[in-house]
DNA sequence: CTAACTGCAAAGTTTTTGCAATTGC
DNA sequence: GCAATTGCAAAAACTTTGCAGTTAG
């Protein structure tokens, strides 16, 4: 009903700022560790229970790209992610020329249609290039 | 290295079975309750197990679209899903025209790219009509 | 036969919750 | 002050694993 009041603090701040300052999409996890680096104290629980506010913000983004364990994003700004199958690292796509055509998804779906993510699973350069460098060194042993 | 044999199993096919009669993109507990009711000595650990091998063989796909928790889809064939944000139901929906530029992300990404997942989040058709009911009840009094 | 599969129970992971103490407005 | 927030610990939710017995090929 009435709007709750949110007040800021030292752990939300430093939260936030850990999420901005990377491009690997952490886990809960990560941004726990890394926050225990400037304030050795802070629970997981904060850590968790901040994600979520950030979250319903607006401030952050859930990566929809993993499948059992939530990744978080610092970068709200619409943009698509590529996931490696061979090391799990994720990436930025920037939006691509192709547009998603929304009203026809609405058509189809008889949603109201809010938001979309569009997720890529590929192979990323530096593991196509352990690939290269494995093959060359098998040359001729090709066994399965 | 040398290939794994499969055996097939009753408790596989029944996962399966289940899998493919429902369009609702139930969680691994959701499939085991259904299980019971057939094969109540069904254990949990079976079902996990022959999600992730039905996973594996390309049977079933997880749906993307959900946070902290996985999602089976018994539909292998390309199609998108659509989250009502209210209701949290997951639909299908059929290939958009809107064909997605696999190259463009391959150059911009460097990635070798193998496939994409397309979710849309919005408000379902029931919901719609839950919200319109609320709002005429009210009619009046329009409190926040 | 024997390797895959099962049920059970136990452990591992990830996330949430209850509560008293603290803090921002 | 009062309600939001925190740390801690405990619980809840989700998933995997070890093991002895069973089953399919």
């Amino acid at each position: 009903m009435s709007k709750r009041i949110i007040k800021s603090s030292k752990q939300r701040d430093l939260i936030l700022r850990i999420l901005r300052s990377t491009k690997s999409h952490p886990t809960a996890d990560w941004v726990y560790d890394q926050a225990r680096k400037e304030m050795p104290k802070i629970s997981k629980a904060t850590v968790y229970r901040n994600l979520n506010l950030l979250k319903e913000e607006g401030k952050i983004r859930e990566c929809t790209i993993c499948k059992g364990i939530i990744r978080y994003d610092g970068d709200v700004r619409l943009h698509y992610h590529i996931r490696c199958i061979e090391c799990g690292r994720i990436d930025d796509v920037p939006i691509v020329t192709s547009v998603v055509c929304t009203e026809e998804v609405a058509k189809l779906s008889g949603y109201i249609v809010l938001s979309h993510h569009l997720d890529f699973t590929g192979i990323c350069s530096k593991c196509q290039e352990k690939e290269k460098e494995r093959i060359n060194k098998k040359s001729g042993a090709g066994r399965d």
